[in-house]
DNA sequence: TCGCTAGTACGACGAGCATCGTACCACAAG
DNA sequence: CTTGTGGTACGATGCTCGTCGTACTAGCGA
């Protein structure tokens, strides 16, 4: 269970993107991008089980946009925002500035 | 069969994102970016069947990144550029920006 | 040691997707 | 009218996805 992330070089557009297009792993990226700080699986408030949430995890790191970090019994989430704005310069940026006003019911 | 395209405000972030997840559907939308002449769906170089083809185009039409005009037996292809760019300002430059020297096998 | 917490692994299920083949339609050219 | 072109519709197939439940493991604290 190597924890295996994708190098900055090895990034791929179609998997960052679909990784970004479920509306549950994009709210985690755009907390995570709110808040740096590094987190648990299961601080972001989803309310999801814990294995899809292992599910959704995964997903984002082997696309390259979380790394994770076991540390104990947990393992700490963050944002690869470096590598991803080497790879794709500007895109994190346009996703998280469209998806806060996106993904609510509208008021 | 209305040709239905959603308004600019009815846009989805994770509909975009997943219509350009696919490999195929984001050479069109290169393609169409890079000659933003209108065209036919069978103008792409596409190796899939028809049915495929008409499959892709319905994803990138509904999804509102492409405009699908009815003339006479064919039907042409624009980019919704203008529309993109107004409700996720970067989005598609940072998206095409990426794909050229991310599809190929590397040189 | 006995839990509790944080998470994984595996298996399952229903839905959706990418793909195809076949059949079909509308228009244009001969 | 017949043929070709550009495309849709429908059905099928196999794969992936999002989700769950159950069982399990690793570490922390009392």
């Amino acid at each position: 269970m190597g924890l295996t992330h994708p190098t900055r070089a090895e990034l791929q557009i179609s998997d960052v993107l679909h990784a970004l297009s479920d509306p549950q792993r994009l709210s985690v990226v755009r907390s995570l991008a709110a808040d740096p700080m590094p987190r648990r699986c299961g601080s972001f408030g989803l309310d999801i089980t814990k294995s899809t949430l292992t599910h959704h995890f995964r997903v984002l790191r082997e696309a390259g946009v979380i790394e994770q970090r076991e540390e104990g019994t947990a393992r700490l989430n963050s944002l690869r925002r470096a590598d991803l704005d080497a790879r794709f310069p500007g895109l994190l940026d346009a996703v998280l500035a469209a998806s806060p006003a996106d993904v609510p019911a509208l008021s």
